[in-house]
DNA sequence: TTGAAAGCGCTACCAC
DNA sequence: GTGGTAGCGCTTTCAA
């Protein structure tokens, strides 16, 4: 059932049927009515080709993934912020078109969007420390929101990201609390902007204390159970070995819980691990102590809010850049208190209603 | 720049120019040269839009992925099950629209998705035992291919599947040669079609043996780490415990292992531990005895796999139901064995070139 | 081998 | 309040 037909069936012409369906106030109250009850019964739904040709808008956000190569696969906070989107997306009538391509080629990728016109924003994910790509799509005129930000950029985009370098900052000033001083930072690829601040707030807590950082404690790589497990292999086997870790994925966890489990070490008396993992809240306190930074939670909200963001620019061409920083979910020990304020103003507005 | 805007440029028709772009024989090759010359330097790329509403096509592909309200996450496998397909959808051109529903709210969306026409095919994720979905897709007349299948449905659909039956007898097969006889399963939720055949693996293995299943020794649930940990817990304190255990997932594991670490256990000494999960391979032998059942590249296979079939459908209406049942890697202790033969014919037919 | 013109299903402008 | 009609950018007859 297409509007000709529902027209016809009606004995009404298509445009006052498109404008009762759509809302138009010039359509009388009865009339509307009857339009709305025979959608209903024929079960007519527009066609979003049509639609979309006609007004010139897709009502479809992409996201573009990129996927290592190397690992092949996608990181699995995608999931929890795509699902954070998609509620927002739902909500505005959207749909959301998936794009996964392979780290770094993807220059090209972006034009070719625009031009098949089938999205009306992007969100990008990954940003490296000084991503080309951020240029490239402020060039294009399609409205973006990164998730994530890129250090080394100095145009004003819009972004969504985690307060990072707070979150590994606080953790590592709870464990020099606690008395530790041989803290090992296991960290994603310091290329990637999040791992940078990470590693940035583990050296600011170190310097604050006047520990000084030892770089035999200090590992990168993709965020593997592998990774986790040689790391920690490596730095336990050393003649002054950390007595505590603070890695940046619950899988690298893995693998460094169980270097410490092979290693005849017991977790909590030995040594602690600060990981962020939402699944972690059974554990009896002491034995071992669980960081919550970037809780499946705070990363669907990331998503939900980048989400928002998008279709308010969409809506509203000239809002100008929108920035929002989300503070982590925190949990040190068994004290789960609020967040710490953030420390950056977050000109977020929130969308007219 | 848009096909009219090239054409004029070209001092030629719109007509010509389309053809020449879309491979038509009739067009001269010099004129044809040009063509594509033009559209280079300009960058011409159609308008995905309008080319769907002439053609009736909209060149994409919709994903449905029940999320869970519960966990209110996706299941991370889906993340790997895209990545394939998606290999599919950039060769043949297509995109892929993704679609995230609460579990159960699906019903009704279906028919809105075929109406809205912005996908030429839909793949169905997590099949529960009896799916009311499959009867509604199949009258719906859209193209689909089920990932999963769905035991209580006895029409016949596409669909593309891991051979989890297979995987889990051979493991719990395994597993009784060692000499283990109280092996536990922790399974997924049972209701989902993929957590019943694994049981029904399990419990074909022990019967294989004349080894009675013993109900205490199985737990089925959301797979979580905390569902791990409880149910190891739960039954390490039983008076005849497992000596073993059987994971559905990798994440569920973790929470077993611990639970086994905080019993005084050694795993691989007094219990062991099989899942599936693809990092576990720098494991020394004997400690632990990891199942690979779907890893990463069997599950992005399987997506590769369903989204040819999926293509394959749409261009050829009636090439029938195709089916898939992919085997598991299996590396039961340090042996990477072949997979064994299905127990069904796969009665996939490859895509004509 | 090329071109003119009629749609695809919808919205939006202008007239009544 | 309602309807006629001209596109949106492309493909696809039909004619030349």
């Amino acid at each position: 059932m297409n509007l000709k037909e529902l027209a016809h069936h009606l004995n009404l012409s298509q445009t006052t049927v498109s404008r009762a369906l759509n809302g138009y106030p010039e359509v009388k109250k009865t009339t509307r009515l009857r339009v709305e009850a025979a959608a209903r019964e024929f079960n007519y739904t527009p066609n979003a080709r049509a639609k979309g040709l006609a007004t010139g808008r897709s009502m479809s956000i992409g996201h573009v993934i990129p996927t290592s190569a190397k690992r092949e696969m996608v990181n699995p906070v995608f999931g929890d912020f795509i699902t954070g989107a998609s509620e927002a997306y739902v909500q505005a009538g959207y749909d959301l078109v998936l794009t996964l391509v392979e780290d770094g080629k993807e220059e090209r990728l972006y034009r070719n969007i625009r031009d098949k016109g089938n999205v009306d924003g992007i969100i990008v994910h990954s940003p490296r420390m000084q991503d080309s790509r951020i240029a490239l799509l402020s060039d294009l005129g399609l409205p973006f929101v990164v998730h994530g930000r890129a250090s080394d950029i100095t145009a004003d985009y819009s972004w969504v990201d985690m307060n990072s370098r707070r979150a590994f900052s606080r953790a590592t000033a709870f464990l020099i609390e606690l008395g530790h001083r041989r803290i090992a930072l296991v960290n994603g690829l310091e290329f990637m902007d999040f791992a940078f601040r990470r590693r940035d707030g583990y050296l600011s807590a170190l310097a604050a204390q006047a520990i000084t950082p030892d770089p035999a404690l200090m590992r990168a790589g993709e965020m593997t159970e592998l990774l986790g497990h040689q790391s920690a292999r490596d730095m336990l086997d050393l003649a002054d070995p950390p007595t505590a870790f603070l890695t940046s994925s619950m899988v690298t966890a893995i693998g460094v819980r169980r270097a410490i489990q092979e290693a005849g070490l017991e977790m909590g008396r030995d040594v602690s691990v600060i990981t962020h993992d939402d699944e972690l809240s059974y554990l009896k306190n002491g034995q071992d102590v669980p960081l919550f930074t970037a809780t499946r939670s705070s990363v669907r909200a990331a998503g939900r809010r980048a989400a928002d963001m998008l279709l308010q620019m969409i809506a509203d061409k000239d809002c100008g850049p929108l920035h929002s920083l989300l503070e982590a979910e925190l949990i040190l020990g068994n004290s789960t208190g609020p967040a710490p304020a953030a420390d950056i103003k977050t000109p977020y507005r929130q969308e007219r209603t």
